[in-house]
DNA sequence: AATATAAACTAATGACATTAGTTTTGCAAG
DNA sequence: CTTGCAAAACTAATGTCATTAGTTTATATT
């Protein structure tokens, strides 16, 4: 179905990926993606649209990837243990991928319907698994917006070594969620009307 | 002292964190800042040590911007008020100045000096807005992990459109930080002997 | 006014991305 | 088995950058 059966654009994407958690996300060039698979870099231009597409790409690629690594920690659990497994599985996820999450960020395209979908399935996870703490239609958004907050914050400061001080990672993670779940009881038990 | 005195050092990095905040991080080049500077791009290395110099100086200008601005966003006030006064400048230093705020996480050299000692400031302003809360020598550097992360994670994501949802931004910042404030003294209400 | 020096310049090199146009090869149809 | 086509890979070429080397020029000090 096609000569020289080599390439393909999943091939590129995965490769690229290396590239970008191995040499961090600067070194994906086309160059070097091309050099990696053994070939000159026009060619590419076959199986991708140049080097924002290919950038995009990854993106999806890294959204889809941390979906199936967040959805995994948390079969079989609910409440609080599975705030805390995602969370845990959020920022592993970082730690194992750091380029590959870091193109996540980036959005290189607007009005992308794959890349926006994408991340409206991790959206529709953090949602769900803050559903049960009944915080209204409102105060849920507001919520989630809280969490990944929280968990992209810690994520990438940890990633760029943004925290210098010798104490445990694991520890202020799990101590930043346990805040986190503790303040969303406490400001409900302490609400009157709603307002405010 | 210095022939057709037009240029500094200081002069570069305030050209280049315009070119940053208006047209993006990836459009800081020597080429660009130098046509916006009237000058041609080797010109430039008389004030530079070349690209990567400029960004870490880009870096050390933006966070003492921004250890400006939270200064004075606290100034004569203390306890909840502080750390809400305190959050909302630094993410509107983060929305006025995109770029320069983007340099600024970007780690580029290891070891210099000057850079870690403008984010050592920052964090001992974080430091002490949180001091106020007695919770230990311990427990008050995982705070401050968690109120960075906090931070960091919800500028990050305004700056990038990553909150898609058609919800004031303020008060999910605002109530973000009050969850984490009450979570704080939740927590430390619902200790025991100091254990998890 | 003469000079030393720092600042700016031109020229050149090498890494990329990207485009155009050519060659090759695997598969399918005869 | 051969022949042809379409996709994949190639070479060549252009333009943008960063960076280095070496030259010119302006100005502050003498």
């Amino acid at each position: 179905m096609s000569p020289r059966a080599g390439l393909d654009t999943h091939t590129l994407v995965l490769a690229a990926a290396e590239l970008a958690d191995e040499q961090g996300i600067a070194e994906v060039t086309l160059a070097g993606l091309a050099a990696k698979l053994g070939v000159r870099s026009p060619s590419l231009y076959n199986h991708v649209n140049g080097l924002k597409e290919l950038r995009t790409l990854l993106a999806i690629h890294g959204l889809e990837q941390l979906q199936t690594a967040m959805e995994a920690s948390i079969v079989g659990i609910s409440g609080d243990a599975a705030v805390h497994a995602m969370s845990r599985a959020y920022v592993e996820f970082a730690r194992q991928h750091p380029g590959l999450y870091e193109t996540t960020l980036r959005a290189p395209e607007e009005g992308n319907t794959s890349l926006e979908e994408a991340g409206g399935q991790i959206l529709s996870l953090i949602i769900n698994v803050l559903a049960g703490y009944e915080l209204g239609e409102e105060g849920g958004l507001h919520a989630v917006r809280g969490l990944r907050s929280i968990l992209h914050g810690f994520a990438s400061l940890k990633n760029q070594g943004g925290f210098g001080m010798p104490l445990d990672l694991e520890v202020s993670l799990t101590r930043l969620i346990k805040t986190f779940i503790a303040g969303i009881r406490c400001m409900r038990s302490g609400e009157e009307s709603g307002k405010e």
